[in-house]
DNA sequence: CCGTTTTTTAAACAGTTGGTTAAAAATATA
DNA sequence: TATATTTTTAACCAACTGTTTAAAAAACGG
């Protein structure tokens, strides 16, 4: 008998390490989402985490380790669920209309990791970034579309010659700045864009963007 | 005899109470672009200066304060950038393109302005926004773009239906994500889009794009 | 059961933070 | 001249910052 098979009372804390890990790490990529990098205390993690500060520094070692943790879970996190979308069985038009409009829903349903490349994008090179979490992980998506491009072309239905690493730059720009601009776009324009219908409405207009970019 | 004809020695120093604030000023808004609200130093604005700390709060209170006028005056000075471009004699299509043109080199060469909204972005709403600062300052914009927009519909050469709201947002995201992720997006991808010659191609690319997607 | 390692608790640390105060000097205004 | 405004200098503060020290408690390995 390897475990016991039953705790005294319901009181009696088992250990685990994994848990107070992963609970220090949710609660820190909310503070550090919400607040950035400066904004964010260590106090304060501590005190939403269901454990001690001590055991942020046990584990994390310090808060800049704690936010490199923190950056390349959510990178991990944002591109295994790009991995969800599935692109079978249809043509290059379809395709990349697909392509844009899960990119759209995609970012827009993950503001938090939105906010964390914002904030990196502020402290630019200064000793924050972890440049290997950006490398690898984002040439998936370039290959996919990529890919579908080059169906477009072969099918006669898309012109060629354009670079498909600035077709990505264009639609990345359009989905991440529905998201990372929404404050003060709406406090300068209004909120129509940002309601439920303005935002499916605005997700075809950059479809068709895009679309007609590539058209033939 | 008004003013003093001579000072007596060279580092007779005349008081400016304007050029000290305006001082103040240039090194705050240097350091919120930096660092962010948080991460900027109250101590390290005042050293920066050619003043004392004191002075930053006798002439603006507090950090906070300081900081919305420095967001204040940043968006004054952009908006003031953006009525050097003219549009005469222009037809539609011509106009547009110039129009994107221009905003995609203003943002590009304003990456201070850039920042400062990033941070009001991350910030959201907490406090520290200055809304009054957004709302009136912007409509020149859309007007403008408003006016190009129908005229070109009226040529026949746009097609009609489109928002010129949605259509501004769709040009400012691109002009935007350009400064604002250019860290995170040559990490990823590399820097050749950010090259001099990247740059202008990319400008392209946005007013093809623009062009095309309001094309008839 | 004992010794070792891992995990957790609790308190304290030294440095920095934004912000204040006091007093005097310099300059301007009337 | 008297009065108000602007600037300098320098010390001070309490609160908070990220981080560490010390040691107990729990789990593990044999």
């Amino acid at each position: 008998m390897n475990k016991p098979l039953s705790s005294k009372s319901s009181s009696a804390k088992k250990r685990n390490p994994e848990a107070v890990k992963a609970n220090i790490l949710r609660v820190a990529t909310e503070e550090f989402a919400t607040s950035g990098y400066a904004g964010a205390r260590v106090n304060v993690i501590a005190e939403k985490t269901d454990t001690s500060k001590r055991m942020i520094y046990y584990y994390f070692g310090d808060k800049k380790e704690l936010y490199r943790t923190v950056l390349e879970a959510a990178y991990r996190d944002i591109r295994l669920g790009e991995q969800q979308l599935l692109l079978n069985d249809l043509n290059s038009e379809q395709a990349l209309r697909s392509l844009v409009a899960f990119t759209f829903e995609h970012q827009r349903n993950n503001p938090q990791f939105i906010r964390l490349v914002m904030i990196e994008n502020i402290h630019e090179g200064r000793n924050l970034i972890a440049k290997e979490a950006f490398e690898e992980v984002n040439n998936p998506a370039i290959v996919r579309l990529g890919e579908i491009y080059q169906l477009g072309v072969d099918e006669g239905i898309f012109r060629s010659g354009i670079s498909v690493i600035e077709l990505h730059w264009l639609i990345s720009s359009a989905c991440f700045f529905n998201n990372s601009n929404r404050s003060t776009f709406s406090a300068a324009f209004g909120n129509d864009l940002f309601t439920e219908e303005g935002q499916s409405h605005l997700n075809l207009q950059v479809q068709e963007m895009i679309l007609r970019f590539v058209a033939n």
